[in-house]
DNA sequence: AGGCAGATGTCCT
DNA sequence: GGACATCTGCCTC
């Protein structure tokens, strides 16, 4: 991926990164995990948005920056969630990744979440590792030290491949797209039914919500 | 497998 | 003071 790659508008922007590569590299550890499911939000006018009526804020600024920049928020007074952003300089659209398939480091993956060893997790545990916003940024240790960077910095990047033994594996690009309202926004009015919410079908990681 | 309450900080009216 | 792009634990079915 590119910075060009980025500077498509946030409903493309997230339809495109599904299937792609979430790397995150922190402490000479590495964890590869899939975007399975994401969420558009279209800036100033869509009523979901934080920069709805174009507010501009402290918080919102990696917002109006170019695409490609990490956009980390807390929620509930204890939850991070991940957006990147869309679009070019000074329209805020964004795309929220809310659930990825674990791929390498597993183990470290299993001690972010529970700190136990993968194999003392339940299933009930397994299953629900990384499959939402919150889970997600716990399995990755993302939080707001991120926020504002690129995502296509060596910390937190985005790629269409990864290297298993010094072997590029490619993402696959055929994958089966499902649709839906988006998630706990019942405030958005109107814009709470726009479909802007997007998974790869049957996969076992996207969040419980159908 | 599903519903509900509680946790808890930051942004906004 | 209230809302919030959530998760967990505890309860019932």
């Amino acid at each position: 991926m590119d910075k060009e790659y980025f500077k498509k508008d946030g409903l493309e922007l997230a339809k495109s990164i599904l299937g792609k590569y979430l790397i995150r590299n922190y402490d000479g550890k590495t964890i590869v995990t899939k975007i399975v499911e994401t969420e558009s939000y279209m800036g100033i006018n869509d009523k979901g948005a934080h920069v709805y009526g174009d507010k501009r804020s402290e918080r919102t600024k990696p917002l109006y920056l170019e695409g490609g920049r990490i956009y980390v928020y807390l929620i509930y007074g204890m939850y991070y969630c991940l957006n990147i952003s869309a679009n070019k300089e000074n329209v805020p659209e964004c795309v929220l990744i809310r659930a990825v398939e674990p791929i390498k480091g597993i183990e470290e993956i299993a001690f972010n979440r529970f700190k136990k060893e993968y194999s003392d997790l339940t299933t009930y545990q397994r299953k629900n590792i990384s499959n939402g916003p919150g889970k997600l940024c716990m399995a990755l240790k993302i939080d707001k030290n991120l926020n504002a960077k690129s995502i296509l910095d060596n910390e937190l990047y985005i790629s269409d491949f990864y290297y298993e033994d010094d072997k590029k594996v490619y993402s696959n690009d055929k994958i089966d797209i499902q649709t839906s309202k988006r998630i706990n926004i019942d405030y958005a009015q109107e814009a709470k039914d726009y479909l802007w919410r997007f998974f790869i079908k049957d996969n076992k990681y996207v969040s419980a919500y159908k």
